[in-house]
DNA sequence: TGAAAAATTGGAACCGCTTCCAACAATATT
DNA sequence: AATATTGTTGGAAGCGGTTCCAATTTTTCA
């Protein structure tokens, strides 16, 4: 205090003519401190500026109140930043509210030493638990090295995988490829094109399942559609929809795995001289912030990316203070909601 | 060891059969230690799977490896996640090579009780700095607060402030601005439409200047200009292009302070039955993702945000370490790129 | 009113690490 | 070979908190 030094709790107790233990108490809200010590201490803390030294304080309590999150990512190529920057924000503000701080590490998906880097955050000890995105929430080998450990561990990835070893927050991605398409065919369209993303992505997966099951379901003949594999990316839209629309039998609706690719239909279909949704409804995926930016405005399925991130930190925080066991915690699946833009619309 | 515990600096001394401040100096690379001894340390390192515990370390050191980076958001609305994102990227890596970690906070920009969130975050000092990103960088009370309690903070924000308070990064808007009107003008242009940003966005301001200044060293007419001030929005583009290009003098370039307003007005472009870029050439500023996704592909100026992160770690660590005053710190400009696509074209 | 019970308070140990300093060992110097 | 010098080592005292536990006060109740 007189000099630069920041004042310790010590320096509160003498100020304040109590002991260091009595000071410690009124800090964190103690039982039996009388009315009148406690405004002692709380004027010596506030005539001080005091603030607790959060490292002392962690290492008394053998405790850490840090959560860490994983993301991937490549320092030379575009971020996915959207889905990253939405789900810390979410769990920002749980860890706000929970009174917990969030320590972010990037990690290239592509580097050989994943595993490694991973298991040096978690082995160091000093998270409470931490929160893996994909590609590494589905790595078995990341899981089982954080489950070997005892170590708080959530993922966020596709809903409802088979096996899941941690617990995981998501949306059902299958019902959403089902919901969309069902979407699709009350408005009448009876013929579809799909455009996959990569065959490992799980989630893309899933939606193609839940397409699938939804012409199944309408007594739609599969044979019918107009299946293409993409890769996700702008361009893979430009060119398959582009294949799609100049197909003898076009379809009247086209599901894109992604908003990405479903922009390149936009494209192809503008191109090609069709009306986008007089001539064709094209539907994406996730919601990112192209779908409202494009013209027409794009149908797609919204990923709750911040609740997911608030839903990771809660159930985290749940496992770590109310230390349930890992493999009693139930994932979690999240409410998505279809976004009806312009860009699909009433057939026939 | 024997229990669920972590091990202990002393675990591993008494393993190793040495004193523990031996251990320490092994850890540290302190000098003295004969090659023996530390082999020995070594072993034991490695057989109890020991990790130093930051917590306790940086207790004993009385200082923290971690620096603080706050962003604006809001839960409600979609997160400008892309300016975000990408900065943080830049700044995890900076970390990483530097041994630091990063916490994130982020704060609604509209709470009344910014100044104090912030201050908390400064006064809590469990950092050892901090990065501001706007609006909270160009808040002079912030800045003020933190010079005042000495704390290393830099920000990331528009280039070349009259007077930085800390040290910042950015690019030269104004130069931005002035080069890709000149990059027009090279091309044939005489007559330009420019959609600003809002009024207070000191960078958008600074990049109307840098077109100001280009056209008035082309001897053209500042008069034969149309300008109209958006708000950043995709349909403020819209809007305002609209008007533009349905003046009588229609310009043949469009230039907009931001890339979702240059989206805007592709679209309205478009739907004016105008062809871009031979009717009309249209620029934005920031290189978004959407500008490389709409057609077509957008002529803009690429902000690099890994890199404002990057130098933002990189000096900021020089701060703390070199203990080089705030104020005498330079503030740095990063080298930005005009990235050309299809937008833009010869005219004439 | 006095003893027993309950509520307050502070001393001291401890969390795991760094580092000053004194003790001791190894090498250099004459 | 004796001494001066330099290199190694570990004991013990912090860093700034929390908490067990014993001491002291206050309250309760016969």
């Amino acid at each position: 205090m007189i000099s630069g030094k920041k004042p310790t709790i010590d320096d509160v107790a003498s100020l304040a003519g109590v002991g260091r233990t009595s000071v410690s108490r009124v800090l964190n809200n103690g039982p039996n401190v009388r009315p009148q010590l406690r405004e002692k201490v709380l004027q010596a803390v506030k005539a001080l500026n005091f603030k607790v030294n959060q490292q002392a304080r962690s290492l008394a309590l053998g405790e850490t109140k840090k959560i860490g999150i994983i993301h991937a990512s490549d320092f030379d190529k575009e971020p996915n930043s959207y889905y990253s920057a939405g789900i810390e924000i979410g769990a920002l503000r749980a860890c706000s509210d929970l009174g917990y701080a969030l320590q972010t590490h990037s990690i290239n998906q592509n580097s050989p030493k994943v595993f490694d880097l991973i298991s040096d955050i978690i082995l160091n000890n000093s998270y409470a638990g931490i929160i893996l995105t994909p590609p590494f929430c589905d790595d078995n080998n990341i899981l089982k090295m954080a489950i070997s450990n005892k170590f708080p561990t959530i993922s966020i990835s596709a809903g409802l995988k088979k096996n899941n070893l941690v617990p995981n927050i998501g949306i059902d991605e299958e019902k959403a490829g089902y919901e969309i398409t069902l979407n699709l065919i009350n408005k009448g369209h009876k013929k579809f094109g799909y455009i996959q993303g990569i065959e490992k992505h799980l989630s893309a997966e899933q939606r193609y399942f839940g397409f699938l099951r939804a012409i199944k379901d309408a007594n739609l003949s599969e044979s019918e559609m107009l299946i293409k594999r993409g890769n996700f990316t702008f361009k893979s839209g430009i060119e398959l929809a582009q294949k799609i629309i100049e197909s003898d039998n076009r379809p009247s609706a086209l599901i894109c795995a992604n908003d990405d690719m479903a922009a390149g239909a936009l494209f192809s279909a503008h191109k090609l001289g069709l009306k986008v949704p007089e001539d064709i409804s094209i539907v994406g995926f996730d919601d990112t912030p192209v779908s409202e930016i494009i013209w027409p405005p794009l149908t797609t399925v919204h990923q709750p990316l911040k609740e997911f991130g608030y839903a990771a930190v809660k159930t985290l925080v749940e496992i770590i203070e109310k230390r349930v066991a890992l493999d009693t915690c139930e994932s979690q699946l999240i409410d998505f909601i279809i976004v009806e833009r312009a860009s699909a619309a009433q057939f026939g």
